[in-house]
DNA sequence: TAGATTGTTAATCGATTAACAATC
DNA sequence: TAGATTGTTAATCGATTAACAATC
């Protein structure tokens, strides 16, 4: 078994949430122990590359012959995950997919918890939605530095993304998660995520324009 | 300058629409050439990456001394992207992120249109979101048949998601879109991209947690 | 025990980086 | 011309796959 001190590769942690929602599943379904061999089935994995993965998070590791215990090997990929420790995120931008990130109550399983919104529109600043408070943007970096909040959430227009994005800076954001189709400048330190659904478009064009050459 | 008849590698495709965005943002501001040093410094890339990448994209290439032409580069990786064929596709769950997707009208820019939703509440159904119809979700297969839509997308429970990409395969379509936290099987040849949410979360939350180890 | 399954070591593959030649 | 910049070839790095030993 490896030392799990180590960090994770990279290539490992972004397949961990598949295996931790294949894990979730088979829980739920009862099954006790699985094999590398019928993860990497469903996955459409080399079995090889899962027993690496696992090897790579998991203290316990699995069994010969009976495989990894279910539950077990969920706790420790959701822990990994950082799934159970929780972080407060601000969100800016309260239109349609601000709203609906903002509705969605299932980030707090992954570790995230939403607690504010913000909007440039003063109209829509003040209500409440799904009991968040959705302020003033000038309120943002206050708000951000007095609670300590860590991670923020841009879903504004792509023009307005920078601005807002040094604001959140400006109120102590060290993680920003970019819905924004714009490339982001962020001080030394700060991690910027970009949610890239014009690259998801282009995969799936990608592989439909791959099918009608063939 | 490389044989464009090559498949672009996988890791420059993921690049693409950084590159692109940038080199839209650029043309805006009139600029007429860019080196790919510069491109390098604001992606926070290598410059022999970029220019790799470049390479592999664009037939004309860059020009020493000038570097490379800004629209004309922006337009050979728009068409790399397949942002220029656009194909239809249908949405499945109007729920809140569902019905954010439909009324943004961005996709167009990448190639792809949403030109219809689906979802099993009746109630739901019969309401037309954004000038496009909601139906009920019986109406699937049939109205993707006739139409040969070949792209897919999910915004549905993840309980519900592999029982609507079964639906959805039923009726033809080739690329699905998952946002549904859940692995769907499909057959040989569908093509799946997971808009994996829970990564992005498990991202920001591990940036915080190395911060404050170190 | 025999056999299924894990985990590790070595070989292969692909992507990145370094060094440098080519070019305007 | 001199120098900035591209594009290519070779070296390095990391991830995947193959082969096989270890284990229950």
């Amino acid at each position: 078994m490896e030392n799990l001190n180590k960090a994770v590769p990279s290539q490992t942690f972004r397949r961990l949430p598949d295996y931790h929602s294949l894990l979730v599943k088979m829980d739920e379904q009862g099954a006790e122990n699985v094999s590398s061999t019928v993860i990497a089935g469903i996955l459409k994995l080399n079995d090889v590359v899962v027993r690496k993965d696992l090897a790579a998070v998991s203290e316990s590791g699995g069994k010969p012959r009976t495989g990894y215990a279910v539950r077990e090997l969920m706790k420790q990929i959701g822990a990994c995950l950082g799934y159970y420790n929780t972080n407060d995120a601000v969100l800016v931008g309260a239109g349609q997919l601000g709203r609906a990130l903002l509705s969605y109550d299932g980030f707090s399983e992954y570790g995230v918890r939403i607690v504010a919104a913000f909007d440039s529109n003063s109209g829509i600043a003040g209500l409440e939605k799904n009991g968040k408070p959705v302020m003033n943007i000038s309120e943002l970096p206050d708000y951000c530095r007095q609670r300590k909040i860590r991670i923020g959430i841009i879903t504004a227009p792509a023009k307005a993304a920078q601005t807002i994005c040094d604001l959140l800076v400006s109120g102590g954001i060290m993680a920003v998660w970019n819905f924004a189709p714009t490339h982001l400048v962020v001080p030394e330190g700060v991690f910027v995520h970009n949610e890239n659904m014009a690259r998801s478009l282009s995969l799936l064009s990608q592989h439909l324009a791959q099918k009608d050459r063939s």
